[in-house]
DNA sequence: CTGAAAGCGCTAACAC
DNA sequence: GTGTTAGCGCTTTCAG
């Protein structure tokens, strides 16, 4: 079996104290006695027991990501950006999933809860705010990424939506084009209503009409971006297309790609996130990046700073990450009226 | 605080035994008791801790997935093909991130075995046999996925690259094909090894003689498919193209497109793997495609058998996953030579 | 400078 | 049918 901290202390004939005390390097212990008990941990491989530890100090060296979507490439980026401050603390990292339903996030928040995590970090569902107030009242450290939370006093990272829709959104209108379409994302959720937002700002500052049928919603499912680009390629005059998301923008290709509707001659695409094969592409793909890496890395910073400090909640922190305009080649002149 | 199961059996008038009984559903209680402790978890909102009971069973109902890679789309499929049984099972996972880096897969075992998880499913970078002997040592129930380990005894689940190799070359020797390049995975991962395999021995039994220049080594970047593209098209006569896997499939695809080299007029190219875009692509790509989501399923599978079995360990299970070739319009027959 | 001992929350003999 | 109690591995107060 494996070794506990009894069996290194009578190896090394001392207390079990003194071991701990060694182990954690926190109080004084003589060179003959530390060199002694490092020799027993040695010789018998020990390794703390995080469970005895975890129950005596109550905490479980653990943190929580909860996510919509975490196979998702965007989520998968933001993990990263979390696991590099995770491990440098020697804590690990588990992942769950909402699938965007308040109810599944809800469940995983008790599991969560449950399992007495020291963090988590958390990309809301719609409704959640009542979830994410429950996790406040328990006092656990907790972050707030990609989506925003406008009434919670908490730590939150996200992206400049709002900017980064206006920048493609006036990329397009400085093109020549009018009939500018949105696919979004799911209506209510915080990243599609600034997307959304942004664009719709953009237009009325140019003195253009909203026109609503062009306006589709999805989710973010490839399959969604596809009917999504029939029913707004059925409307007259349509000549440009800004996708809420990166599955809906593969979905809205694929439509245009079996319906022989060349990109960009056309319509005029603009697509958020930058995954690797967008800049490959036929044609390679303007799109709004994001900065997902960051984002986890910047979350996990604040999660651990907040771990640190203890529960004491101060001011909380919104660090909102710029979103930038990736001009390739499926955005260009409106050649139309 | 949190409740405990003590202030659950003063609320309920019983002994602390009484509510683990009940807890658990491991010995008769009356109906009285049962419900006034039932009342009492509900109105307490009281939820076991993980860490007391752990301690107690030496379990921490936590198994760790390790990988080479745990952010590309493959692995993300595994992971979700592990979740659903994680889940049902009231475990939860801890994902962990060797690099392909045998040093690094060496720590993150040291840090799960530390972390006394109950299980633990790991791809194995190159070198890792004796990293693998030594969870077998612990007796911690584990299982290989994606790699195959043939020494060992133990339960794994991989693809069967060797025939998706075999039938991804066989179709572009139909085609007319005769000079066809591969672009490896890193040499040394089984299933670098087990593709080439199948690319060479098919070629052999087509009586044609290969040619080590149209070999190129990669790892699993993009610039480095980029790279090997770039070698092999300055040989002579090549028509077409194995890719061994995504990422160095897009990056040959952005070879081609910047030098303005058609596929597949010029170039047929097969890859692996069967990302959403990879049909959206133009030429939509004829692929090999793997089964990631099941590999994780079934890998989830045998590791609960194993905990739920105890440690005895029976026959090894191997799970060989069929992969099949999808054709679309990257290949095309050979119009040289 | 070091050790004895209590106790974190829980399970499971063992006792009645 | 139910309760008493030891103890999982560890940290830390208190005593020396």
């Amino acid at each position: 079996m494996k070794a506990t901290i009894r069996d290194v202390a009578e190896r090394a004939g001392v207390s079990i104290t003194t071991v701990s005390y060694v182990i954690n390097n926190t109080r004084f212990v003589s060179d003959d006695l530390r060199k002694r008990i490092e020799e027993a941990i040695k010789a018998l491989n020990y390794q703390p027991n995080p469970l005895g530890r975890g129950l005596r100090k109550g905490k479980t060296y653990t943190v929580a990501m909860l996510s919509p979507d975490p196979g998702s490439r965007f989520f998968q980026r933001v993990y990263r950006g979390i696991e590099e401050h995770v491990h440098r603390h020697g804590f690990s990292v588990t992942c769950w999933n909402t699938d965007e339903d308040p109810v599944q996030e809800k469940s995983c928040i008790s599991l969560v809860l449950q399992r007495a995590i020291d963090g988590l970090i958390i990309a809301p569902t719609m409704q959640s705010e009542d979830n994410i107030r429950r996790i406040m009242e328990e006092d656990l450290p907790v972050v707030v990424i990609d989506r925003f939370t406008e009434n919670l006093s908490i730590d939150q990272v996200f992206s400049d939506n709002e900017k980064g829709a206006t920048l493609a959104t006036r990329h397009l209108l400085k093109l020549g084009h009018r009939r500018i379409a949105m696919i979004t994302g799911l209506r209510g959720v915080t990243t599609t209503e600034q997307r959304l937002n942004g664009y719709l700002q953009c237009l009325r500052e140019s003195g253009i009409e909203v026109d609503e049928r062009l306006i589709v919603e999805g989710r973010s499912k490839l399959e969604e971006g596809y009917s999504a680009a029939a029913r707004i390629l059925a409307e007259e005059g349509v000549t440009a297309l800004l996708s809420g998301n990166t599955m809906m923008m593969l979905g809205a290709l694929k439509y245009l790609k079996e319906k022989e509707i060349k990109c960009p001659e056309e319509i005029s695409l603009v697509g958020f996130d930058d995954p690797e094969w967008a800049a490959v592409f036929t044609p390679p793909l303007t799109v709004v990046a994001q900065q997902p890496y960051e984002m986890g890395n910047q979350a996990g910073e604040l999660l651990f700073k907040q771990i640190s400090d203890g529960r004491k909640r101060t001011q909380a922190n919104r660090v909102q990450l710029p979103t930038r305009l990736i001009e390739r080649d499926s955005t260009t002149i409106c050649h139309r009226g």
